[in-house]
DNA sequence: TTTTTCATGCTACTGAGTTGCAAATACGCA
DNA sequence: TGCGTATTTGCAACTCAGTAGCATGAAAAA
């Protein structure tokens, strides 16, 4: 069975091409492989996936994961197991914007472990800090079931 | 200079006695050192504070943190740096009950690493899940500089 | 095409956390 | 108080995510 990433190579492409840096196959492909990805993928997911058409070092699937971060494409999330995962970033609101103005949500499905980005829903959020203490930016973690684990 | 976790000892040997369970010298240290801490700690900050008077082997302060957790004495806390951080849990609000109550939040310091506890402030958290999606807890990570480093 | 610059792949490394097992220790009980 | 047993500790060796250095290879510029 064809892996679904392949569908989005073309996609990739043009947004590598967006950033104005090198193409490269791995770039390519993995940002492919976030496109295709419902959900956070952990570099080990990355690599996995892309083994069999576009095999990539290790090594490489790290730089390149840190490069599109950097790049604002996509945003890492920590999880509970020490692994960071990957999620491409909506195009109409990059991390950046969003983190800016304040928060970031995610949702964990205890029963499948898999990682959503909560871009749409604008949470409410209000904290109050101790004397002197300044935010810059509020994450959210919400654990549960997810639709299809429910 | 005496280091300030000496003074706790007291406390954390009541604190592990209460449990039932066996009472050990590097349980009590190690619970001793987390009550002295204002603000989340390594196993490393740990095995460090007790080097010089409770030397106690870094398996153990693995272990011994993972069992006040399980005791509910202490939760974990998942930082940026892939590194677990404890923090004792007050007495009145044991992160048990707050984590099904809803939310459990956390401030890091983006200056000083320094993570800390925001039991005392409840923050007005509302968040719309897509269909299907059910809550169980939420977490909260505040980033931003503390009122030392502000 | 040639040159230059940057990315890749490989190997070796770091550092957090875990596992298995023998030795030590807390605690119940006589 | 001393003994026996169950539990903990300490040690060594391991796993696994992520990183660093460096030679080779590929993309873009000339």
């Amino acid at each position: 069975m064809k892996p679904p990433y392949l569908d989005y190579l073309v996609d990739a492409e043009a947004g590598i091409r967006a950033t104005g840096e090198r193409l490269t196959q791995p770039r390519i492909a993995v940002l492919a492989c976030l496109l295709a990805s419902g959900s956070a993928a952990s570099h080990l997911d990355v690599a996995h996936t892309l083994a069999d058409h576009h095999a990539v070092d290790r090594v490489t699937v790290y730089r390149v994961l840190e490069w599109l971060v950097n790049k604002g494409l996509a945003h890492r999330i920590a999880g509970d197991d020490r692994v960071w995962r990957f999620m491409i970033n909506a195009q109409h609101s990059p991390a950046q914007t969003d983190r800016q103005h304040g928060h970031h949500a995610h949702f964990t499905c205890e029963a499948c472990g898999q990682t959503f980005c909560l871009e749409k829903v604008t949470p409410q959020v209000e904290v109050k800090l101790p004397k002197g203490f300044r935010t810059s930016e509020i994450d959210l973690m919400v654990r549960g079931r997810c639709a299809h684990c429910a």
